[in-house]
DNA sequence: GTTAGCACTCGGAAGTGATGAGTGCTAAGG
DNA sequence: CCTTAGCACTCATCACTTCCGAGTGCTAAC
């Protein structure tokens, strides 16, 4: 596929989608000459630039005006052209310098992570918390609230909060409850919940040699209780400063995004599936089918525990976005979060 | 004050007002005349708008346009002229019909509650979760995350989580935590969180007298968790709702208030503000010294359990507001979940 | 294969004039 | 004295034109 392009054709491209990047306008052939010393004239580079428009790499908006990279053109620049460099070491202390504060709560050290990343980039920052199933076990509480409704607290080894309501069948008394807090914290502690969830299986088959009621009592809370899944809440912080970007002046597109953004299951299903794969993961515009976020592009890196993957986080901006400077970002905040989970934390 | 409006200008000033609610443009001299069947020609109307111009209740944006509210004349119109009617059953029971969702936490209630405002109003719902302070203690946990930072967990009488990370000085053991947390499960149970705080000083007080070191090791860590304001988190639903008024259609003003919306800071202040008072506020743009909501009206009711307030919600749009509507609203709304916390979490 | 030259296209800015809503003022009428 | 008809005036908006320049595609020469 990228054989269909030589090496002129490419730098060519190369010098859109970065001039473009830069400037937000179209980008003539007489732009590319001035700006790249290719030895090339401007009308060789329109027949180049004609060829790229046939490939799909690029389009003009209207006869008379430059080309613009299409979202096959940001594709191809993101995967072969763009080397992405360090961190320049100024951002990255000034990232550190932004994250310093002590006595956070894990959400809040997780908004701030992506305030951090919105002002770098300043492009929206886009956090998703850690999925309750990725989560090692500390500690839970059952907490009656009226007849048949339990408030269920759990809390993650790195100290996350979560709470939820369940119904049961089951009267219980406070003190029966804490005993059941109290067994559970005992032999459950340090595992994951994945962990878990296979143990409660396997004890709910054997629950006909149970004796002990409460025991069996636990077990059904138990499961009741990690049922579903909790966790995985969107955090989306800076958007305004996506407002600064010349492409939301279009009034209409800009209610797209807000209206996905306030909707979030959107950005929840894209973070989930970045979440599978390792290092800085890029989706351009409908890369994702969604037309919500048409013309926008997300990157993504996971932290994690020393456990592994727990959560995601990134940047989400227009398509014409400064990937070179913000995939660094994207990475290093990432790494910088897991280190900080799991030192301060534990 | 009042006193310098006669009958007839108040009620040109009112079909102004609400007019302008309706069309969001100018209203002449003409449109009110034709709209209104005063008796009055446009030319004396015209006499009468000048006058109410130049007491500042009007204005017109430039010379061959018709008259627009002040902030002034807003003010006029819902501290007097207004007359707010009966929630129409129809919404009241839409409100309703959106709102029976079971098994949420109280958070998601809030929430939820937020954008059922949002959706009925077709403005933003603003709701602010309760002070920590004017909560009713039920329970509390203290768990160590490393040495010298332990994570508290509050829950209140309705069944509200919050947690924050305190720095100690004392080295304690996970067991005397769970001691101490029984101990103050066990004391404070139903006393409001002012209380406690008195009792605590009192107690403090008295600390000579204490033999038992571990309870004035629970006196120094309670006090220490509850010394500063928890809670009183703003949610804001269906923002992008708000882009549909017309006022929106000016880039810079829409900048503005997203970023009000993220900083919230401001947003804080006027909802605590009015959960001094009782009853439905109506803030009018900048009522409030607030730059940042220029041109925009904040109606908020409280919500409260038998015990008092405890919160506040309400709704944020153009300050041309269509008040008659939406007031009732905010107050059933109020009414609804402050039910809804009682009944259901007790 | 590369380039200069040229005709052509088209969006955007600037200018123009007509339209109409709305005003303020004045003078006549109840 | 309040009310109103009439009139001159203002000004935003819209449709229309013109002009300009950036940029293109094509062709022919190098």
């Amino acid at each position: 596929m990228s054989d269909e392009l030589n090496e002129r054709s490419r730098r060519i491209l190369e010098a859109i989608v970065e001039d473009y990047i830069g400037t937000a306008e179209p980008i003539g052939s007489r732009a590319v000459t001035r700006r790249h010393h290719l030895g090339l004239s401007p009308a060789t580079v329109r027949n180049v630039m004609a060829d790229l428009e046939e490939m799909g790499y690029i389009v003009s908006p209207h006869t008379s005006a430059g080309r613009i990279p299409t979202e096959k053109g940001y594709r191809f620049y993101v995967d072969t052209l763009l080397q992405v460099g360090q961190l320049d070491p100024r951002q990255k202390s000034r990232i550190e310098e932004y994250y310093r504060i002590d006595g956070l709560r894990v959400e809040e050290r997780l908004r701030e992570a992506g305030k951090v990343l919105s002002t770098i980039s300043s492009y929206a920052g886009v956090v998703m918390t850690p999925r309750f199933n990725c989560t090692v076990f500390r500690h839970i509480e059952f907490l009656k609230l009226s007849q048949g409704r339990l408030l269920v607290i759990f809390v993650s080894r790195s100290g996350l909060v979560q709470n939820k309501v369940i119904e049961t069948d089951l009267s219980l008394t406070q003190s029966e409850l804490e005993h059941i807090s109290n067994y559970l914290n005992q032999t459950l502690s340090g595992l994951s919940i994945q962990e878990i969830k296979a143990k409660i299986v396997r004890e709910m088959a054997e629950e006909k040699a149970i004796y002990d009621k409460l025991l069996s009592r636990a077990l059904e809370l138990s499961q009741e209780a990690m049922s579903d899944e909790l966790g995985g809440q969107v955090y989306i912080e800076g958007a305004s400063n996506i407002l600064e970007q010349p492409e939301f002046k279009d009034l209409e597109r800009m209610k797209r995004l807000f209206r996905a953004f306030e909707q979030k299951s959107l950005l929840v299903e894209l973070l989930d599936k970045s979440q599978l794969a390792r290092g800085v993961q890029i989706f351009i515009g409908s890369d994702s089918e969604y037309r919500e976020i048409e013309g926008c592009s997300l990157i993504t890196a996971n932290y994690s525990s020393s456990r592994g993957t727990i959560g995601t986080l990134g940047v989400i901006g227009p398509s014409r976005m400064n990937y070179s400077q913000v995939i660094p970002v994207v990475d290093y905040t990432a790494r910088l979060v897991s280190q900080i989970l799991e030192t301060e934390l534990e």
